[in-house]
Parts: structure tokens; sequence; C-alpha cells
RNA sequence: GCUCGAGUGGUGGAAUUGGUAGACACGUUGGACUUAAAAUCCAAUGGCCAUUAUGGCCGUGCGGGUUCAAGUCCCGCCUCGAGUACCA
């Protein structure tokens, strides 16, 4: 009997389907355990083969823990709010929903056919009112929460209320605006509600704030910086320009710390944990205020410059102030001379990308307001420049600059011949900035004179706080996240605006179901796409949302018109999951008591300060609030490397005829030879009578699809002309076989790149089991690497063995046969049993498809039918290759799925030996090999080596210098 | 720019604490079976040199270093990839 996947897989697929094999229920006897994907995002472009590495790797794990005994959660769900669906809402009118839904419906019909065990009784998706329903009611929690600093955790508003109403909020240390304005409790008591709406607003865990974006005036739009190109859109080429908006954001610096330091009790990957870190970014120094020197004409009084610097032992060297050009105060303090110069500096600057602004040091740009501020010591005026290399939105967006122990401070000054004084001992900065702190002795700095770094920080801190100017701080580059966004597909704010404040929709009125609008586009006043809905309003007393006409700003309010942004809903799936049907409540205490957290987390490392930072500030809040039994959602997390394609590059040259271009396609090798060729007309190359009669040329790539290309890079042309109807009339130069030959490159797997492969082909031609075991088999999980079909034969090849393992009786019939199996037969099975469980543990699944192979080769030679190995083996690749290992088993004769048989257990014993193979080095290089009983001693075994004739060959009468011995490992003779 | 990761045969990759570099596959070449093809099986396969078997030299991106011994550890580079706050 064949091995005839087809019929295998789809008969598994259905039983367990039929079965619900992978069901599991929230009580067990057995421990559990809980493995996770990062759901996707359904894009309309299907799978392809990039997409299911992580999601193998975490079923061969999710199986292998049924078989070691545990309950496991294994769910799969879809992140189906995002930018695609509406784009093409915008491009065609569909509606994103149904978009969405058959993108949904492909996906699924491809993940099945890869024979995942997901327990799809428990899928969610964040587009689903049930589930953003939610959503919506943790962001309501957000907002009627601040963070108190002392108790160090998210408290309910209500508290904060009643601390205001006893005591003011002088006492209050909380994490809040910066400008809060210090009130009594009497103060807060003669206050409008309007007035402690506002007040409350600067502690709120969400709240409203002005923020910069890249705004595009012509889409209507923010722009991310990944869609910006040199200060225009990357689609259409609009200017951009950065803009303040008002705009919800997340109070996500609360948990700066706390997020930084639980990063010790996760086990994830170190660059990962380093990203997190980086972005964090926190840094101990201290915040100086420099006041503003008033000038003739300048209306400024008593303005005043903060800064964050680490360096204040430097405050002496400081030569100049830079702002971020963004800064508030720069158009206050700007001298009536200045004023053009500075104004068109900030225009050129609104121009670039914050990224363009980091990443360019070479470029020196800045301006001189005219202003100067004063030095907290000296007393000196300091000149204050702006500079793009200032960012508004890190720190104060303002620097106190020290030439002498900065470089990009040195470069400015160098740049504009701002003097750079020197306060270091004995180094020279005239050429380049000092900043080792380890080694600096503070000169020329009046009371720091002769102080090392962390003697003169404490100092100069002191100084200032006497002065009243400044204090020790620690800040963090985390900025509070923005959590607006001017989009159509995405889950609405439960927020109607009563006298332009915002209010809460009460949670039982939940969910806030999106509206229905004719266009997806911001509305003509450049209002997001809500705007265009009709029926967007509040009605209070109905708690319903109606039409927009009976808005009357008493008992019907407009509704917030942003949606939020991708990574609201996928913040707390992982926790939904565990209880995805519950309606009182967002999940049950007893759902989450019993599954606690993510026990493995498997996705990309690209999510690293988005989803996974967010993700964890979410869960810290729950936690605050006692809704979820653990401070991090997942103990464990793997990153998978990404599956880049092999794109086929078909070489075009390019003539000019009569000032029009002429094309020719050349088969790669015969291109190259014919460049090689020194001269470039003694050959006798096809492209040379192109050259003689068209003259020079340029070469071209042109990218081919993948499908049309074998594994010898040779191009169906006729294939490709069919596609490319173009190239109908174009000649091909072919070589001299007949064949054409594309060039090969490594790029990211995309459909522009047409070099997309899709699972479905490859389940269609080899099976799911040969796609799931080539994918793991391809190489370590966590490297990205590149994709290639020809390979897979391989794979293909050992599942066809594997069966005729199974079948070696007449005409390949099923056969086994009972009895005691043979020590070979013990030692290949029970050395498999090691390997895998070892490599499986150590999430090294390529290894373990080669170990397979090894094992399978091996029995196959040692003609090995035995029921008892066979059995084992049967479970100890079901992991990996689960249909046909259901096939084999029931063909073994069980009734039940194999998918919870218990893994083999490993037994040394099979794999003791009495001797070992010894390499026998001369001065490191190995010259031959030497068999020895085990259970030598050192002495012994040199004993044995040095009268071995073979290494009197090597000596060649010389006497060894030295001999080193490593029982059971490597014998080393020097001289 | 900054942060992180990766460079090993023609290709994907393997190699416990530093201890036989190239497991396992693909590809290629030769052979068996076949009218033929497919499938299957057997053999060879890092490079160079030599050859009757035996052998010798070089070799893990580049340049140094530590060590009896380095793909692995240390120092300095080069190249490629990822992230860089509104792609998800």
């Amino acid at each position: 009997m064949e091995y005839d996947f087809k019929k295998i897989e789809e008969k598994w697929q259905g039983y367990w389907a039929e079965n619900q094999t992978f069901k599991v229920e929230n009580n067990s006897e057995k421990e559990k355990f809980y493995v996770l994907d990062m759901f996707p995002y359904p894009s309309g472009a299907g799978l392809h083969v990039g997409h299911p590495l992580g999601y193998i790797a975490s079923d061969i794990y999710a199986r292998y823990k049924r078989h070691k005994g545990y309950n496991v959660l294994h769910p799969m769900g879809y992140d189906s709010f995002g930018l695609p669906a509406e784009q093409y809402a915008i491009q065609t009118g569909q509606h994103p929903a149904i978009t969405t839904e058959t993108n949904i419906n492909r996906y699924r019909e491809q993940l099945d056919k890869i024979g995942f065990s997901f327990d799809w009784s428990r899928e969610v998706r964040t587009s689903d009112p049930k589930y953003y329903q939610w959503t919506q009611w943790i962001f309501i929690q957000l907002f009627n929460s601040w963070y108190d600093k002392e108790a160090d955790k998210a408290r309910d508003i209500a508290d904060l209320i009643a601390i205001f109403q006893k005591e003011g909020n002088s006492a209050v240390n909380a994490v809040c605006d910066e400008d809060v304005v210090p009130f009594t409790a009497a103060a807060w008591n003669a206050f409008s509600d309007k007035e402690k709406q506002q007040v409350l607003l600067q502690y709120r865990l969400t709240y409203l704030a002005e923020t910069e974006v890249n705004w595009c005036p012509a889409l209507g739009t923010v722009l991310a910086n990944d869609e910006m190109v040199n200060g225009v859109s990357e689609r259409g080429g609009h200017p951009v320009i950065r803009k303040k908006m008002t705009q919800w954001s997340m109070r996500i610096s609360a948990y700066a710390q706390r997020l930084l330091d639980d990063l010790s009790i996760l086990d994830w990957p170190q660059p990962l944990k380093d990203a997190q870190t980086n972005w964090i970014g926190r840094s101990e120094g201290a915040s100086v205020s420099f006041k503003v020197l008033p000038q003739n004409n300048t209306m400024v009084a008593d303005a005043e410059i903060p800064v964050f610097t680490t360096r204040p032992d430097t405050i002496f060297g400081v030569s100049f102030m830079t702002l971020a050009p963004e800064h508030d105060l720069v158009l206050k303090i700007t001298t009536p001379e200045q004023k053009e110069e500075v104004k068109q500096y900030i225009e050129a600057t609104a121009k670039r990308s914050e990224r363009d602004r980091m990443a360019d040091v070479k470029t020196i740009t800045g301006a001189f307001t005219g202003a100067y501020a004063e030095h907290p010591f000296t007393k000196e005026p300091i000149p204050i420049w702006i500079g793009d290399y200032v960012l508004a939105g890190y720190g104060t967006g303002a620097v106190m600059s020290v030439p002498c122990g900065d470089q990009r401070d040195h470069d400015f000054a160098r740049h504009f011949n701002i003097p750079i004084p020197n306060i270091f001992e004995g180094v020279d900065v005239s050429e380049e900035a000092f900043a080792d702190k380890e080694n600096t002795v503070i000169a020329n700095s009046d009371f720091l004179n002769g102080m090392p770094y962390k003697k003169a920080v404490k100092r100069v801190i002191h100084e200032l706080e006497q002065l009243g100017q400044g204090k020790g701080k620690i800040n963090y580059r985390l900025r509070d996240a923005v959590f607006s966004r001017q989009r159509y597909w995405g889950e609405p704010f439960p927020v109607y605006y009563k006298d332009g404040l915002p209010q809460m929709i009460a949670a039982e009125h939940l969910p806030i179901v999106l509206p229905e609008v004719e266009k997806y586009l911001p509305t003509e006043t450049g209002e997001p796409p809500l705007g265009n809905a009709t029926h967007w309003a509040w009605d209070v007393e109905a708690a319903a949302v109606v039409s927009n006409k009976s808005i009357d700003h008493k008992t019907v309010f407009p509704l917030e018109l942003n949606t939020m942004p991708g990574w609201a809903g996928s913040s707390f799936y992982f926790n939904r999951y565990m209880d995805p049907h519950n309606t009182e409540e967002v999940f049950s205490k007893e759902a989450m008591d019993y599954w606690q957290g993510v026990d493995l987390y498997i996705g990309g490392s690209e999510h690293a300060t988005g989803h996974l930072l967010y993700s964890r500030f979410w869960q810290k809040f729950l936690f605050d609030k006692g809704l979820v039994p653990q401070p991090e959602f997942a103990k464990k997390l793997i990153n998978q490397g990404m599956i880049t394609g092999t794109s086929a590059l078909a070489k075009r040259l390019q003539f000019e005829v009569e000032g029009r271009p002429f094309f020719i396609f050349v088969d790669v090798d015969v291109l190259e030879e014919y460049l090689k060729s020194p001269d470039k007309s003694s050959g006798d190359s096809p492209v040379e009578e192109f050259v003689k009669k068209y003259g020079d040329f340029v070469v071209q790539d042109i990218h081919a699809d993948v499908t049309m290309v074998d594994s010898s890079d040779h191009l169906d042309v006729d294939a490709f002309v069919a596609w490319q109807p173009e190239y109908t009339d174009v000649t091909f130069v072919k070589n001299t076989d007949g064949s054409f030959k594309v060039s090969r490159e490594v790029e990211k797997m995309s459909k522009s790149k047409y070099n997309v492969v899709s699972p479905d082909s490859i389940c269609e031609v080899y099976g799911a089991d040969s796609l799931r075991l080539y994918e793991m088999f391809l190489g370590p999980l966590e490297q990205s690497k590149p994709w290639n079909t020809a390979g897979i034969t391989g794979v293909y090849g050992f599942m066809k063995k594997l069966w005729r393992l199974y079948h070696g009786g007449a005409q390949g019939s099923f056969l086994v046969t009972e009895g005691a199996p043979t020590a070979d037969n013990l030692k290949t099975l029970h050395k498999t049993i090691k390997k895998v469980e070892e490599d499986i543990e150590g999430f090294s699944f390529n290894t373990s498809v080669a170990t397979f192979m090894i094992c399978v080769n091996e029995l196959a030679t040692q003609k090995c039918n035995n029921r008892e190995v066979l059995e084992s083996l049967a479970i100890l690749i079901a992991p990996y290759a689960p249909h046909i290992a259901e096939e084999l088993w029931s063909r073994l004769g069980h009734s039940t799925s194999i998918a919870t048989a218990p893994f083999p257990k490993f037994q040394p014993e099979y794999l003791i030996e009495s001797t070992k193979e010894y390499p026998i080095s001369f001065n490191g290089k190995m010259r031959f090999k030497l068999e020895l009983p085990v259970d030598l001693s050192k002495e012994e075994i040199e004993k044995a080596v040095l009268a071995d004739s073979k290494t009197q060959d090597q000596l060649q009468g010389r006497a060894p210098k030295k001999v080193i011995v490593v029982p059971g490992k490597i014998v080393n003779i020097v001289g």
C-alpha cells in the first residue's frame, strides 16, 4: 500500500473536528499548560509559508505536552482590525467587515489544512463586538484609574476625589501631567464640575492630550514614520508636516519602572528584553531649570526652560542651550531680528520625520533665537538655539548643551562657532567631546573643581536644590502611548463629549458598535472617518446611539470620532481565551485561577516594543485591579525567525533605438560569460550581435514569479510571457541547451516581489505532514532563513520511508511483528527518544527531524518491524507529523486518537557501550582513531595510545612533550 | 546614527562545559532496476596536491590574541538582516 497523504490527512482532520479532540475544559485532574501563538492579522494575501513556522513549532510543543500528560490550552484567533481592510474599503467601497470575514475564512481553511491542534471553540476576533465590548470596558477602567506612587499601583479615581476633597492635591504622590497646579481642599470643593473634570484628566491613566503627529493634509490623515519618505507621504508623495493634535494617550510611563523590573522574572530572549530595556530607557540625572533673561522687545517674563541632564556635573561646561524647534517657548522668546530665520527653520524641520532627525548626524542644522538664558551658578548669559537633533517628545524637549562633554553638542558648537569651554582636567576637547564618566575629573567649575563624576553630581544637585533651580531626577525615554487613530476600522471609544469634556458611557451599555458610514475617508472638514456617520450621537436618557440630528448638548451628545489603535484588542486577548464566551465579565476568576497565564508564547521579535510592551502594561493594570492573578502574562517567550523568499530575477538588457528603449532578455549564464570576456568582442556570444546593432545597454532585473522557475533556476519562458503579455515579442537569448536561467536573490516574502509560496500548494503536492516537517527542518526556529522548495523532496522521501517501515508485508501491506525487539532496535529507539525529548524541550526542532531520519534509516537497515519499537516511534513523531502518526496508530490496532498516548520513556541502559573510539590528535590535529574500553583510567589510556604503532609512526622517534587525556573525549599528544 | 541579531561546502544547515568541522537533507556525478520515464536502491561528493593501498596541505566573513586544543573565548574590523514609537 502506498503512502496516500491526501486520504490520510483529510481523514484525520475530519476526525479531530468531529470528535473535538483538542477542546479543553477549564478544570482537570491534569496539570495545565498554555501554549499560545501571536494571533494573525488576516490579510487579503492569505497565509504564506512564513506564517505557519511559529504555529507549527507551538503545535509540536502543545502536542508533546499532551503526550506528557498535561491539560493543554492551545487557542487561535484573529487580530482583525487593521489598516489593509480599510485601505481596500477606501479603494473599492467594500465594507471592511466583509473583507475581514472573507480573509478569515481563507485563513481558517489554510490553517485547517496544516493539521493544527487548536481548540477552535475558543476563537476570538478583535473586530467582533462581543470581543471589543471588553476592549472598551478596559478603556473605561483605565479612565477611572490613577497611579498612586506611594502604593505603587493603580487605584480607583474615586479614591483620588476623596483625597482632593479632604486635603487638596499637594500631598498626593501620583503619576500625572507635568503642569498640574497645586490646590487646597477648599479650592477643590469650590471648583465647578468642569474644572474638576479637567483636573482629574491630568491624573487618569488614559487621558486627552496634545500630541505631535505626522499630518498629511492631502490625505487628511496621520502617517507612521514608516509611511513617510523624505518628508512626503509614501502613497501619493504628498507633503507631510509635524502637527499637534488632541488625542487619547495611555499613561504607560506610570508603569515604566515596574515594566523594567519585572523583565527579570521573564524567560524571554535576551535581545527582546534588551529592546524593552532600551525602549524604557531609564536614566538617572537631574532636572535643571534655566531662567530666560528678559530683553528689549521680548514680552516673556519669568520664562523658564526646564531641562533633564544625565551629566549635571558638567553644568559649568554649558555654552548654549538647544530647544526642539517645536518647543512651546521658541516663538515666545525669539527676538524680532531672528524671527524670520527661526520661522523658516521650524518649517523646514516640520517636514522631517523623527527617524530622519535621529539617524542623520552628519547634517548639522539649527537657528539662533536671539534670546539668552541665565546660567544658574555663574549667572552668565547663555545663547538659546533651536536644533532638530533635539526631539520635542523626549525629556523636556530642551537640552543644556555641553560641547566639551557631548559629541552632538560638540558638532553643533563647531558648526556654528560657539565656544567650547573645557571643564575636564588633562583632556583635550578641541577635536572631540570627552564622554568618559569613569575618568572624569572636573575643572574650571567653581565648587566642583577636582571632583570625579559621582561626587560632582551629588554636589551639584545639592547646590541646585539650594537655589531652587533643580533636583535629582530619574527620567524614562518611554513616552505615553498615543491611543487615538483617525481611522474607521478600529474599536470605537465608549466616549461622548459634554461641554468639550469626555464622558464615559456606562459599562452596561457596551458594546458601542462601530457605525455605518458612506465613505471610509476623512470628512471634508478634516474629521476622522467616523465624522461621516449620520447616527453617531449618544442619548443619555435612552442610553442609545442616535442620529446626529438629535444632538442638543443637553441629553444628546456627540460621540468620539477617533477609533482605537491596532494594539488595543491584542493587549488582553491571551486572557480572554481562558474564558472567551463570558458575557457577564471580561473573564471569570475561576478561569483565571486555573490557567494563570501563558506558559509558552511564540511570535516574531518585531513586536518587542509594541504589542509585547503594551500587553505587559495592561496586564499590570489588570493585576492592580485584581482581575488577573499574575503581573506578567507570558512566562516564556520564543521568537520565530522570518522566512524570506527566494526571488527569481530575469536579466533584461535595455538598449536605446532611435531614442526609444528596446529590450531583450538574456540567460544569466550567457550574460555573465559575455560580461566576463575581456574585450567583449572576441567571443561568439549571442549578446554581441545585439551590441553591434544597437550599441551599449543597461542590465535590469525583472522579477519573475517563483512558481515559473524550477529548482535549477530555469524559467518557463512560455508561462512567463503568458503572464506578462507585454513581453510577447521580446527576444529571449537562451543557453545552448535551449534553457533560460534566472538569477536568485533572497528578499522579504512579498506579493510585489512575486516570491510568495503558499502552504496550500505544498500541502497539495507533498501533504501537510511533509510541510510541517520541512518547515522545521529548514533551520533553527529563531533564525531567519530563505524558503527554498527544492529541499522538500527530502522530507517527502522520508515520509514514504517511514510509511514503508510499517508496511513490509506482501505488496506493501501493513506488517508488524510481536515479540521482543533486538538490542540494535532498542538502541536506535532510545537514542531517538533521548534526542527528540531534549530537542523539543530546547526548541531545537530542526535537529529532531534529522534524528527521525537517522532513526528510520537505521530501523530500515535493521529490517525492524517490531510492534514495541514501531508503536513508540509513532508517538515520538506524532507531534511533528500528526496525520501519519494517527493513521499508523490506528493500523497498529488502537481505536482512540494518538493525541494523548503517553510519551515513550527513555531508558539509558540500552545505550551503554563497552568501548569508545578515541580520536588521537597530534598538536591538536586528529590523525587516527583508536578503539579502547570505556573504563580505562587516564594513565591506562595514555599507555595504550603511546604503545600503538600508529602513534610511533606519527612521532617518528620524537619523544612526546606532553600527553593530554580527557577520558571519554579525546587524546592529544604534543611534541 | 543608535540598539539587537547573523556570517560554516554549490544550497539549507549540524557540532554538550573549548575536545574528531561539515551530522541530516537538497543538488551534482556514476551505477542498478526499467522498452522508457517516474519511483526505489547502491556509491562518490569542502578545496588543492599526490596516489598502489596509504597520505599531505589549506579550510567556519576579515585581521590579531589566549590555549595542549578555537566555528565556539578575548580585542579590532567588514558585510547582511531586524527594530527605531500610527504597518500588523
